[in-house]
DNA sequence: CCTGCATGAGAAATCGCTTTCCCAAGGGGC
DNA sequence: GCCCCTTGGGAAAGCGATTTCTCATGCAGG
């Protein structure tokens, strides 16, 4: 693939006849030159096939072209997409990514920042599972910026999350949509920010004393929840919107066992659109994707931005959800 | 976290009072000096907060401490406990990994292969999610060694992947270890090499004509094979191994509905142990851990002997698989 | 008492590129 | 016709380490 020593920037020089300096700036685009000039050293480099040695680029201009992203999901769950968005959107302009996973060790966070910031990078992504907790490391005061997504960051830093509201009324209005009047919410702990949301818009929707519960992030507790709502001392539901899809598979699978269709009688949407999930559950489930993969490449850009000191909006940005329809809840493919 | 400029190796040598050569040399443990500059010089970088330029060091040095994991397993449900197991064993050398997710492109993927090679990467480790299938990348004649993990490696390569074979084998003897004396093995495509395998083992353990059923990776698949071998033309088996988690999920699950009791009737075991699939099993399954970490921790070690000069023995090596007890084989805890 | 050699430490070159002056030449204004 | 300003391009000083020599110094050997 690459053959012999590599070409150096004097060798594009001397070929194109020029000096080291006019050859920098004429494949940078900066400097004062002649445009016949600037493509004669282009040409050159091209016809050498130069590739400037990152490390003596960064050691001079102070920018490394290398990005951190440090994430507590060892899981890769949410961390793979956003990965995959940010080097989406940084690999063409040159900028690769370190990942590290800490998990929840505030010694490994430390020690991995100061890999980065020993290695210059231009900047840090720091990523979570969970939009209200952080990663154990304080990120504050440090000499390069900061990007957070998907995680709780500090007042007046800039950060990315998925749109709750947004996705839980898209839930709530394609069942709505479908005809479903009596619909019940099954999420997670009210100890997570994001079930807190979702069910306070999910109540938006549907009315103030519409059902929702709270338990485990579990297919088990999907469960269980079906067994409470169809316990008989009430008309059970005809839609379910779930906190994620293993309580949408959980609860999908509660009402076959009990002899419930869906979507015949029940529609079900779930949450996340863990395809892994979603599309083994019989039926496939209808589901809200976070769209992790736009967090990430958003956060690239921005992290682009910060890094070429252009000035960055602090705050939360939230961005949209979107529905995935698949077979749990009947109705058109519409929308 | 840290303040103001960074301290530079001049700094520490004026403030230890030597020259920045001899300073370079404390540090690194290089060169000759008496036992007492060497120490006196390490304090003043210790006092000073000092942490050496990585991109300086790179420079000169020719050794960046970064290496590339190149991946197509775009879910990271392969790919991510291997960067674990590889960052775990580099970090505390100070080295760090770029990650980089190319899926099946081949563009792409030479695009993060030159990035890397830009940035003077100390070596890829390029890593997939099927042994018998290779990236859309040719790393061969790189001018930086390159270890395999988990995936399919040109002939003389230095190569990782988990030992399907004693996998298989631990399964099927430990079903037998139960008492179970009619086994069956349902598993995926035949075309994928580590099918094979384990089927090839699977029947070295339980006899030459044992039954061995190649399907999906999927549940579907598991509920299909249910079926098939409780069909009632032949006495069904009493314990299953499955190529994958979500074969056994959705055999266990198809038993459940026709009312077989596992593991009271049937043991079952699976593969990969994914924790996801594997503990929301009903009940939770007895599983094939391939050690994904050991495997990137030793790809690791492997990659840092490279990179240091050392000699490696080209080759395949297996890592051991491991089985995890949980409730679907009933039988005591042991092992 | 002089030569020779091991030893500790420093001067300076290098790594490959960026960037800041600086200078020569050409052109326009008065 | 003189002067000043714009313009294209180059010389050289870093960036922050590593590494190769080189050089005093002190001690042992003859």
């Amino acid at each position: 693939m690459l053959v012999g020593d590599r070409i150096r920037l004097s060798d594009v020089a001397r070929a194109a006849g020029v000096s080291l300096a006019t050859a920098s700036k004429a494949l940078n685009g900066s400097g004062r030159m002649t445009a016949e000039t600037r493509e004669r050293v282009r040409q050159a480099a091209e016809a050498m096939g130069f590739r400037p040695n990152a490390m003596a680029r960064a050691l001079s201009s102070q920018r490394s072209f290398t990005v951190g992203l440090l994430t507590n999901d060892g899981y890769g769950r949410f961390s793979m997409p956003v990965m995959a968005g940010v080097a989406e959107a940084l690999v063409d302009q040159g900028v690769s990514v370190f990942m590290c996973g800490i998990e929840d060790d505030a010694a490994l966070g430390r020690l991995h920042v100061e890999a980065m910031l020993d290695k210059q990078v231009d900047g840090i992504i720091c990523s979570g599972k969970r939009i209200d907790r952080r990663l154990p490391v304080d990120l504050s005061d440090l000499p390069v910026p900061v990007v957070y997504v998907f995680t709780d960051a500090p007042e007046g830093a800039v950060s990315l999350v998925s749109d709750d509201a947004q996705g839980a009324r898209e839930a709530a209005e394609w069942l709505a949509g479908l005809g479903r009047r009596r619909l019940a919410h099954v999420t997670g702990p009210a100890s997570f920010a994001s079930a807190r949301e979702r069910a306070r818009v999910f109540r938006e929707v549907t009315g103030p004393d519409s059902t929702v519960l709270h338990g485990a992030w579990s297919e088990a507790w999907g469960h269980e929840a079906v067994a409470r709502l169809w316990d008989g001392s009430a008309p059970p539901p005809d839609g379910l919107f779930c906190g994620n899809d293993q309580i949408a598979r959980g609860a999908v699978d509660a009402l076959r066992e009990r002899g419930v269709a869906v979507p015949g009688d029940v529609s079900v949407v779930g949450f996340d659109n863990w395809e892994i999930v979603a599309a083994a559950t019989r039926p496939p489930l209808t589901s809200i994707d976070m769209n992790l993969k736009d967090l990430g490449r958003e956060a690239g850009r921005l992290m682009l931005a910060l890094s070429e000191g252009r000035a960055v909006e602090p705050g939360v940005r939230r961005q949209p959800c979107r529905l995935v329809v698949r077979q749990s809840c009947g109705g058109g493919s519409a929308r």
